[in-house]
DNA sequence: TATGAATGAGGATTCATTCAT
DNA sequence: CATGAATGAATCCTCATTCAT
């Protein structure tokens, strides 16, 4: 990986196992305590104490709480980047259909879990200042999408991937801080926003 | 539970004419520094500094910081309502897509004016505790786009709300911080969104 | 003192006549916990303590620690220059010896006072990154004494004066390490290794 | 009141090859992170990961940060001490100015090596509660000296040899600091200040 | 009422030192 | 002995809020 020079991008990587325990007992404390009370909750004695953790170790790891942030967002990201990486796997010789309801439902089932966590990562992107790996794999998950929707002749492909991702996701937040938990309820309704939008009929 | 004394609800309402220029230059400048800012730049001593004023002043109008995020919410939703109550007065004889595009033409032109001011506002709207005005008037809001949706014969049409105003909120916020500003362009797209939802076409 | 009004100040100047005592306060607390602890010691909490402050209003005029030590360098030299001054206006049609007097003696009491005070702004203007006017007050203070050797046919000036001012600076700080207050005994020994230096008989 | 255990004075002597190694390259890194920071960037940390050493293995040598400060002052002492032996070996039957030549050269090479190291150096053994053996160099540094005037027949010798250390150091500093690396250009100035004050001519 | 100086609790970050491996 | 992960006290600094003028 490049060290690009930015503070927020620099995380130690842990050499021994113990501490790779340690980086995830923070991490994991961080996206709860983000749960729990947003970002004016998050701070790194709350962060440390709930991962049964000394600030100092967290400091170990993440040179300030910006990098710790930034590695829950890249996580989210990747974990997206994966869902659908597989779903474009298995696209050949599908329908779009067939392929956008994969999408859906890894989005919808992704973005459902923990609404509150996800919301406060999704401000804090747009706030702070992002580091570089982290904006790549966004432009990345753009591309994928976009590249689908190409392959069975969407228009402007890359403004519908952004507009379909936008719109999954506002509907998908809103429905879990309402308190929808029922995957099977929201993702018809996702659907057939999507089809509207493209211009196809199930 | 009924908050008798929430700090966040009491907020004193200006007497004079001298007060209410000041008031206006306090929120103002608090969406201001909210819109250069964000949540974390966010606070009284920088508000009362572009307002122009003290923060003896502000906290005379004011009496919390989370006050004046709330009047901030609650002038954003009013402004929202006036809009829907316009096109709700329209709608009398119309069909549902003029009705709809009315709607959408408000929602939007509303939404991408200031979208980082306005994703500031929704975020701490989510997580902070709402105050009961502004509660009030996000379900009025709701039940009067509700209604219309019920006279054209849509099910669940209180979901259906909900949803369509996810869906529009997610484009434009999207749109808004990706730098577009082009109404014309954006709208077309929401508009293939919501009749999609809908099941009706153009 | 006169407040010599530099454009190159960055420290907020007080409106109030409360807050200029305050500032006053901070100032002479933290020449007093540099004299009793030297750098390390020098923290804004024991500061503030000591001058009966919080660390709020410290930190209202000074906005950073090395704000405040450029401060207490920055009056230290400002005191110099004056003395300077002070026997340049009088050096007039007086012999070479008779002004070197009068410029060790004012340089003596100046530095004997306080001499670890002394050694620790000195230290920290070595090694700190030193603000232009602190700078600029540096070098008028050689060029003034240059200005006056040259006048008696001392040949590199500038060099003999940094070199003088470095010679009386190291004995005298060396004096007042080793516990010496008596001026009247210094001082000669001062002057017999200035005039060897410039080659004169007294 | 007695400190029986001072922790700056425990220096564990290294007792092995290995390990004398050890100690030479945690010693040269603390050199040089005295050298590049001064005594703010002075961390047991940094120092390790400069030596190429775990922290572990500095405490295993040097109980304290303030021991391996010490372990450098003394280095130096003992440097310039042995440089006076050297200097006192030759005196026999010399007269004063020769053996004076000889002193202020060994002066002016030491010091004007690593003026930054050397200043930071000066403050913490000014500063710092100094440990008995560094204070026995000191004395003995001084005792030589004042020896050797005494027997050129200079008044005062002990005095004498503080004072034409004090303004030898205050010089070579101020010139290293002010970026001068030539010795032959600073030697006559500190010759001429010597002489000088001594009472005697070339 | 308006002002802005003052407060101090809270939160970010560093670093000397310890100790399990 | 060597390692480096872990600790937490110490320090810098911010900002919501109060209150004397």
């Amino acid at each position: 990986m490049v060290a690009t020079q930015s503070p927020i991008d620099a995380r130690k990587r842990p050499r021994q196992a113990r501490s790779a325990a340690t980086v995830e007992a923070i991490v994991e404390a961080a996206a709860r305590v983000l749960e729990a009370g947003g970002l004016a909750a998050f701070n790194t004695n709350a962060v440390a104490e709930k991962a049964g953790v000394s600030v100092g170790s967290l400091y170990q790891y993440f040179p300030a709480k910006e990098a710790l942030l930034a590695e829950l967002i890249r996580r989210k990201r990747a974990e997206l980047m994966t869902m659908i990486e597989r779903e474009k796997a298995q696209a050949r010789g599908r329908d779009l259909p067939s392929v956008l309801n994969g999408f859906i439902r890894a989005a919808v089932s992704h973005q459902l879990e923990r609404p509150r966590l996800a919301g406060s990562l999704e401000y804090a992107e747009a706030m702070l200042p992002i580091d570089t790996e982290t904006e790549a794999l966004k432009r990345m998950i753009v591309a994928a999408v976009a590249e689908i929707l190409s392959l069975h002749g969407i228009a402007k492909p890359e403004t519908a991937a952004r507009d379909l991702a936008a719109l999954t996701r506002g509907m998908v937040d809103a429905a879990g801080l309402f308190g929808e938990t029922d995957m099977s309820s929201l993702e018809p309704r996702v659907r057939r926003a999507v089809y509207g939008y493209l211009g196809i009929r199930k």
